[in-house]
RNA sequence: GCUCCCGUAGCUCAGGGGAUAGAGCACCGCUCUCCUAAAGCGGGUGUCGCAGGUUCGAAUCCUGCCGGGAGCACCA
């Protein structure tokens, strides 16, 4: 175990149990990184002022006695070079500089860079993305594939069974009207090409027809677009073959502009990850009936519905979850609530985890609660909804084009593509026109994604290219900037022969301070895989980053004083270049060769 | 009306009950015979929305207000 905090937490325990007694033990240590405000030293152990009043002792009679058991513990002595007591009972502790090499070395050596697998390996139905077919995916549909993406990495480097999960909207009413019109368009006409480049064209068309026939013709009669859309919704309802074909024939139009956008974006999602609402379709009606014989769902204005009194609505009365519509069909409770059951008890899933607009919270609950009162979720299962915020324009509505259309995503992203390669442009005007295409997607892409993935979820945040794309501060082209340095120096030291050495030795305290950011990987990937925050990765790199500056400025590397060093320093560069490409592989965001 | 999220520097945002609340941007000033200056260093900012409470200790936890956003019966 590299991690300082964690690597101390046992010997903090032990001395608080030789000292107060064994009932001790398992209170909260309270470790935390040092204030540098307050104290050179690297971590503080605050158990102190928390003990006195329950052991009867003032807080530093407890420090006191906590530093002396230390003191006496030979194997905790090897990792803590100072301790002292401050204010009011904090215990400042300086780690070994010896050992924080060592570590380094370790972590470095055995190729696991401090990423440990939990002490509990989970199966996980990840729930991501999950746009709709036929609609153009939009920012919001961006940021959860983005932070979903990053946390299927996560969760999958830490060890647990990850089971993507991409939702689409492939079922329900408006398809009877979107197959109409793909049949009246004709399946490879240019209308329909719209759908793999326009998506929101080829709806809006459907919707406009759908509109205007049901004013220019009385419903029901012959020829309406309206009837032949209803009708077609039953058709495929009812499993009718022909209906079926056209069904696919635009699933597949769908597929094709999903993909083109996730190999775009560089999202680990594929069509076997595609698990959309139609694939529950079977399962409804049972759970209709299952619902209603059991009484936990009962007929209200002809729809069936579930009561729960702790979701009231508007008039204070119970709202409902309607699983079933007064015209018999089915809305996204019932698929949703065949989803979380399938999850749980096929998938056998323990963290069931939905990556999903924060809008869709009360929705959820409501859901989730019902199914956990049929019975449909297995005890050990846990649904879980990462809340993700708004995107928001500079005006700080929901982004919208000036038009008040929604922003079509491939746009947005060739924009972001077109604007890096301006940049990289600039300062890289001997690359190839071909090298500088792959760069630009690479830093393009990989600012969009760090800006969704550098603040939390479920804030709502302010969407600015010229932020995201700036090459200084807390961005992505940042990062990678910093990781392309670092191969620029791994690489003339390779052509002048020289080799990290498989020891890291501390000599400066940029070197030091470097090494100790560098133990706390793990930690930090084990904490996004326990809160589902990616934003804590993204701060962690930044800080990395940081700290690897300033050691770049102050030691030199290639020039360093005598070959030990020099080759110190390189281990040093090696370790922070694969936790920095590592870290950012997690966000899912690469990094440039050279840039 | 009910529920959820939010309110922290001029702006965009961090902040797992711990000491004097941080970072980036913006602004000003420095620093290249030096491994990528696409950089670094220095400079100063806050009634942490308000009021109570819990605690040795609260931006953080609880309650109530104020202000903003979102959701709340047949679209998903």
């Amino acid at each position: 175990m590299a991690d300082p905090i964690a690597s101390l937490t046992g010997f903090v325990q032990n001395a608080i149990a030789t000292s107060f007694g064994e009932e001790w033990r398992d209170a909260d240590p309270v470790i935390r990184p040092a204030n540098k405000k307050q104290t050179s030293a690297d971590v503080q152990v605050n158990a102190a002022m928390a003990l006195a009043k329950k052991v009867g002792k003032n807080p530093r009679e407890v420090a006191t006695a906590i530093v002396e058991a230390l003191k006496a513990d030979s194997a905790a002595m090897q990792l803590i070079s100072d301790v002292e007591i401050a204010g009011p009972g904090f215990l400042n502790i300086t780690l070994s500089t010896d050992w924080v090499a060592a570590q380094a070395s370790t972590i470095l050596a055995d190729g696991t860079l401090g990423v440990l697998p939990p002490s509990k390996l989970e199966v996980i139905p990840l729930d991501y993305s999950s746009p709709n077919v036929a609609k153009e995916m939009h920012v919001g549909h961006l940021r959860t594939t983005v932070v979903g993406d990053s946390l299927a990495r996560v969760l999958e480097r830490l060890g647990h069974t990850v089971v993507r999960q991409n939702h689409v909207g492939d079922w329900g009413t408006p398809f009877g009207m979107l197959i109409e019109h793909l049949l009246e368009v004709g399946e490879n006409s240019p209308e329909a090409e719209l759908l793999e480049t326009d998506p929101n064209a080829f709806y809006q068309a459907a919707r406009v027809k759908f509109d205007t026939a049901e004013k220019a013709e009385p419903a029901g009669s012959k020829g309406d677009f309206n009837m032949r859309a209803r009708k077609r919704v039953t058709l495929l309802q009812g499993g009718d073959p022909e209906t079926l074909a056209h069904w696919n024939k635009l699933m597949d139009r769908s597929k094709a502009y999903f993909n083109r956008v996730y190999s775009t974006l560089g999202v680990t999602l594929t069509d076997a990850d595609l698990a959309g609402e139609s694939t529950y379709n079977d399962e409804l009606a049972g759970i209709c009936e299952d619902l209603e014989s059991r009484g936990i769902a009962r007929i209200s204005d002809g729809a069936l519905c579930i009561f729960q009194d702790e979701f009231t609505g508007r008039d204070d009365a119970p709202v409902p979850l309607i699983i079933r519509k007064s015209d018999g069909g089915y809305g996204y409770a019932t698929t949703d609530l065949a989803t979380v059951r399938h999850r749980s008890q096929d998938l056998l899933g323990d963290r069931l985890v939905y990556v999903v607009g924060a809008p869709q919270n009360l929705h959820f609950r409501m859901t989730w609660s019902a199914a956990d009162k049929a019975g449909y979720i297995r005890p050990e299962s846990t649904p879980i909804h990462v809340q993700i915020g708004s995107v928001l324009g500079a005006d700080g509505k929901m982004l919208k084009t000036r038009s008040g259309d929604s922003v079509r995503l491939m746009e947005l992203l060739d924009e972001a593509i077109e604007r890096a390669e301006k940049v990289v442009a600039e300062s890289k005007a001997d690359m190839t026109d071909a090298e500088r295409a792959v760069v630009a997607r690479q830093v393009g892409i990989g600012a969009v994604k760090y800006s969704d993935l550098s603040v939390s979820h479920d804030s709502e945040y302010t969407f600015d290219f010229d932020r995201m794309l700036a090459l200084t501060g807390n961005t992505g082209p940042y990062l990678q900037y910093a990781a392309t340095r670092i191969r620029s120096i791994l690489a003339k030291a390779a052509d002048a022969g020289a080799t990290p050495a498989s020891a890291i030795t501390i000599g400066e305290d940029a070197e030091r301070a470097l090494a100790l950011k560098l133990l706390d990987y793990g930690a930090v990937v084990a904490l996004v895989g326990e809160t589902l925050e990616p934003h804590r990765l993204a701060a962690y790199l930044f800080e990395l980053a940081t700290a690897f500056t300033a050691f770049y400025e102050k030691c030199p590397v290639l020039k360093a004083d005598d070959d030990a060093v020099r080759d110190s320093r390189l281990a040093l560069c090696a370790l922070t270049l694969q936790v920095l490409s590592d870290g950012l592989g997690l966000l899912g965001i690469e990094t440039p060769e050279k840039m």
